[in-house]
DNA sequence: CTGAAAGCGCTTACAG
DNA sequence: CTGAAAGCGCTTACAG
């Protein structure tokens, strides 16, 4: 027909149905691996519904975030899925409830205030560490990465604490150290510990690229073999490590998936309501927890 | 004043005005960690010129590719991002030219088609692999990942082969084996290399991910430290790696906002031109290639 | 059932 | 210099 340039415009479509197919994503970090591949299942998610996504960054800067959603205000959004920043204040999320924008929060929500949430139950998540290591008998931990205003950080090592002391551990058996939830952080936080006069048996991490730090920083003093370790996420790297990396996957893919559900129920039918929808993590247990001979897959 | 609500609808103003703000980029895959940092710089320079980018990925498949642009097209961005999905034909450039919408290529090529283009010089990349490890008397060498129709491995490859060449290396002395360029696709390949009656001294990888898996592989069969291997990339786990991983840095978040600019320059002075922005890449030489004692630093 | 008109929320060119 | 009107490209409700 009139193929011969034509191509359709949706803007001017959504000017006139006051509805649009494009959602907002707000993330931290998205050089982030956990963020890339969950941003993975919420794209795929999207496509198939006919939506597509507007993704920013805020650099875990809440005023940034700030700046940013009201940007994808004026894009339209449909809807707005969220991993707010550390910090981010009570009248943030008032501020998108007056909106009656449809949200959805993911991976970390804002302490005490109930909303449309996705993500992995982080308590369980320590715990799940926690009870592997305390099968292997080991007697003092440390939990590394992440800063204490971390909301995910907060309820994992809630559930450490728990199962050690379901154990009957004394809680001076566990130390927390604070570090960036990256390679980097974990690289700096392992030489912290190494500068300690003994070293913890057990460390838990924040995420699998701390994990890959605190081993760097031990190779280097020539002792990751006296300390088992478990990272946090199951990035896809964390099987190829050496030692295979024991951690405690939260199956990013499908959290995006579901964040994708969550939030298109929410723009096709507003409830208002706070439906929560909370993924139990699996421990995939690999060698750096001090088990062996696992056989090595994907 | 009118802050009872009001927010402003670039949806309109776009209508009226006939330009957006918005650019599309199309990637063949999120979830690797090497577009996930070139898209940190690409969106960082976007956001400081007021732009946004509407980001979608191809899974490497040419057909779905053309559905996205498509819809790109529907969203009226004001220019296009794209690595091409590998076998992209000469039409798919063609109608990128017909519709006079800006585009650049990025990290990847048409074959024999000059178009705006961003990326790594990938037979330098090549070289500078190959050279060091002739520095270290390697004899015998593989290239690892990727699969043939991919230019950049072609011409990485190429690089490779010239400095063997030039060393005196017969060219029997050189194989390559195909897979996908990723922890999966690395640790396959090394399970084939194990197989064959001997193994290459050297190995050069498409990526960083390649050389994670064959890691993985040689580990396993207890012959990790029988071959010197040199990665690309240089993504960020690569000098948290055992060893720490030397590799070929391409700098993606130099090339993601190079990236940027060369859009943004096409979108306001449309030049219809094809320039092309190569960046030389950087040995960044650490511990798998053989050297030792290189001090650690991210 | 078909076709012309109105209107979404802006910006810009034009009249007063 | 200010203010009212036209129009971007669609969709939808309405008149014929």
């Amino acid at each position: 027909m009139r193929e011969l340039g034509y191509v359709y415009n949706r803007g001017a479509a959504s000017l006139r149905t006051r509805r649009t197919t494009t959602v907002g994503v707000v993330v931290t970090d998205i050089a982030n691996p956990f963020f890339g591949e969950l941003l993975v299942g919420l794209e795929s998610a999207l496509a198939e519904a006919g939506f597509r996504s507007l993704v920013v960054a805020s650099s875990d800067n809440p005023v940034r975030q700030d700046e940013l959603v009201n940007e994808l205000r004026e894009y339209q959004v449909a809807g707005l899925a969220i991993m707010p920043a550390t910090g981010s204040s009570r009248s943030f999320l008032e501020g998108l409830e007056a909106s009656r924008m449809p949200h959805v929060f993911v991976t970390k929500y804002l302490e005490g205030m109930p909303a449309p949430y996705v993500g992995p139950d982080d308590r369980l998540g320590g715990r799940l560490a926690a009870q592997h290591l305390l099968a292997h008998g080991c007697q003092t931990y440390a939990f590394v990465g992440g800063f204490s205003g971390h909301l995910s950080r907060r309820d994992r090592i809630e559930g450490v604490r728990s199962a050690l002391r379901e154990a009957g551990l004394e809680p001076d058996r566990f130390t927390e150290i604070e570090s960036a939830s990256n390679g980097a952080g974990g690289l700096e936080a392992g030489k912290r510990l190494l500068q300690a006069r003994q070293l913890p048996e057990a460390i838990i991490c924040q995420s699998d690229g701390v994990a890959f730090g605190v081993y760097r920083a031990l190779r280097e003093a020539g002792r990751a073999s006296e300390v088992r370790v478990i990272g946090y996420d199951d990035v896809r790297t964390a099987a190829l490590w050496e030692p295979p990396l024991t951690s405690v996957a939260t199956h990013p893919e499908r959290l995006g998936r579901a964040v994708a559900e969550l939030l298109l129920e929410e723009i096709a039918t507003p409830s208002g309501g706070v439906t929560e929808k909370i993924f139990a993590p699996e421990l995939m247990v690999r060698e750096s927890c001090g088990c062996h001979g696992v056989p090595s897959s994907l």
